[in-house]
DNA sequence: AATTTTTAGTTAAACGTTTAACTGAACATA
DNA sequence: TATGTTCAGTTAAACGTTTAACTAAAAATT
């Protein structure tokens, strides 16, 4: 049998009560009980029932996890990686996380995570685009709620964000500063947010630079495999555009579709064409020559996003505090500098 | 507050036994009475607090789900779709799925997942391959332990394993038949058990056809990115042979690193090389043409392997059962018959 | 020396379940 | 009629913590 908090009290010659205010740096303990007392929970390898402390605290430390289940077998390991950082800093904190998936076309009525009706988690992330009726379901529940990567059009959440406008600029920006004028915006899953803020960074970045440039060379589309997106959108832009010298690829499973585009059309990265992506690009992907990219601290964001909520749940406040992480240009090879 | 027990009870007018009696469909209670205490439970949306049921029963509703990092992290979803199976099965049956990440460079002394620490687990998943030293680690905690896609060398214990040796034997045969005898092998992480199986399955499959073939067809190499490895070997293997007419690539990702250089050396397939795969490839990758590969159901591994696990934790025994999962030829475009 | 304050604990109730042991009524049996 | 038996529940203890309220001893104050 797994040892309680009894035995450890019997074998340190005190009370419970004092092996559990030891446990919680209670200042009331002398330092010669508390040493004591540590001593015996070592040697006992003792752990506090999660159990039985959940019971008394109505409290359990677990804080759930949510993302559709398309965004959660993307091949890019994007959500994988905040998920990464969110177990981290869960364990950091002496919490766990529960992940459960929805799916992306749920709708009133269907079944929600468990630990939601049970009420078995503290909190709840919800991770990239979820469907607007999934969040109408759970508002009733009232539990803290944190999105990551995601903000839904109406209603005053906290967030951990990625300062995508910023990055459209920097990434086109950049290529300007490179030389280039005739540069297409190529985006994947345009109706998620964070797509459309890249697009409005490169739009703003070209109108500061006094770029005027048709439409055109805005391809969007809405498949749901971004790698065909990206394939396909380059198909299309290079049909109606042939002037094009530079592609700004809003995400980097986009990049490698257009990639395979070029390669297949005889286009040389960057000789014949100058390409950025964003996200950095997982290393096992091979590009060749490797790509420019924005950077963004994936795991950071999960671990921000955590203490921001396990926050949230101590204060019992309600706030709509964003977090917007840094994110970074990283200069590669896939750009050649035409001035 | 949320309702507990005793609210259930009061609304309905009966004791707290009675409500948990009908909660657990005990045959002591009246039709009359249960369907009243439904009603209030429905109405009320009570459901148990798992603090309280885990204190008293001392078994939680969680299992711990163990991978490396480097295993979840990679760019094939395939161990995110077995645990998109276990998170399946444990939802259905009452269960938690808790995941933690181990470092594939685990010693001894290491920090270990806190939900083995704390005994915040019923019983662990341990999947693909792992560290000795971290089984070694776990064993005096004597939790159940149960094994997904690997076996280790020593010990007996469950698992829930894919029939590789048939797979590599199903996927060579296929390419016999289709007229091929020069059949190389590229295998990724040889040093998975898995990918040792498939080559033996291969190996049988020539020596069956009565193909005898120096092992100059066998590439194997354990670089950790898989596509970079397939590449390499592929190159590798066109350095000394030049007429080699059919492929087998021991994992998809390997497959695709394989695919790349054939582009790139404007090899074509099916044409000039037959390349059949290994795990049926996601839909993302676009592959032209639509790769024939061996199908391995990863989410039944998952689902599976929580059935069996939750069993052996009921019925407290000690089994080294080992579920097979049946796996399938699909047969797409990528091999040509040249009978 | 008597009183008050501080220190370093201890006692006991509470958290929400499960379940063995009990009970009282209705029914069956001799 | 007296006595079992079955039915349909109820009572109460137990699970392992936390923490407010209490206490006994030591130290400080008058």
């Amino acid at each position: 049998m797994r040892p309680t908090i009894k035995d450890v009290a019997k074998a340190a010659n005190v009370s419970i009560a004092t092996v559990s205010l030891v446990l919680h740096n209670n200042e009331r303990i002398s330092s010669e009980t508390k040493r004591r007392v540590l001593k015996r929970i070592k040697q006992l390898h003792y752990h506090p029932s999660r159990s039985a402390r959940g019971l008394v605290l109505s409290k359990i430390g677990n804080i759930g996890f949510i993302i559709t289940e398309e965004h959660f077998l993307r091949t890019e390991s994007f959500y994988t990686r905040v998920f990464l950082g969110t177990e981290f800093e869960a364990r950091e904190k002496d919490n766990y996380v529960l992940l459960a998936t929805i799916s992306s076309s749920f709708k009133k009525g269907d079944p929600l995570p468990r630990f939601i009706l049970e009420r078995n988690a503290d909190g709840i992330l919800i991770v990239g685009k979820v469907p607007e009726a999934f969040i109408e379901s759970i508002k009733k529940y009232n539990m803290p709620i944190l999105f990551i990567d995601y903000l839904p059009p109406n209603g005053d959440f906290p967030g951990v964000l990625i300062d995508n406008e910023r990055g459209g600029m920097l990434a086109t920006e950049y290529l300007i500063n490179s030389g280039h004028q005739n540069i297409a915006f190529i985006g994947g899953e345009i109706s998620h947010p964070s797509i459309m803020e890249r697009l409005h960074g490169y739009k703003l970045a070209l109108e500061k630079a006094n770029i005027i440039n048709g439409n055109g060379l805005v391809v969007t589309n809405d498949e749901n495999l971004s790698r065909q997106n990206g394939y396909r959108s380059a198909e299309k832009l290079f049909i109606q555009n042939k002037n094009v010298t530079a592609i700004f690829a809003s995400t980097n499973a986009t990049a490698v579709g257009v990639i395979q585009y070029l390669k297949d059309n005889n286009l040389n990265i960057p000789n014949d064409i100058s390409l950025i992506g964003f996200d950095d690009v997982e290393a096992d992907i091979m590009i060749d020559p490797p790509l420019t990219t924005i950077r963004v601290p994936k795991v950071k964001m999960g671990t921000e996003a955590v203490q921001l909520l396990l926050n949230i749940i101590k204060t019992e406040t309600t706030t709509a505090k964003k977090i917007i992480v840094p994110i970074e240009l990283v200069v590669r090879e896939s750009i050649k500098n035409i001035n």
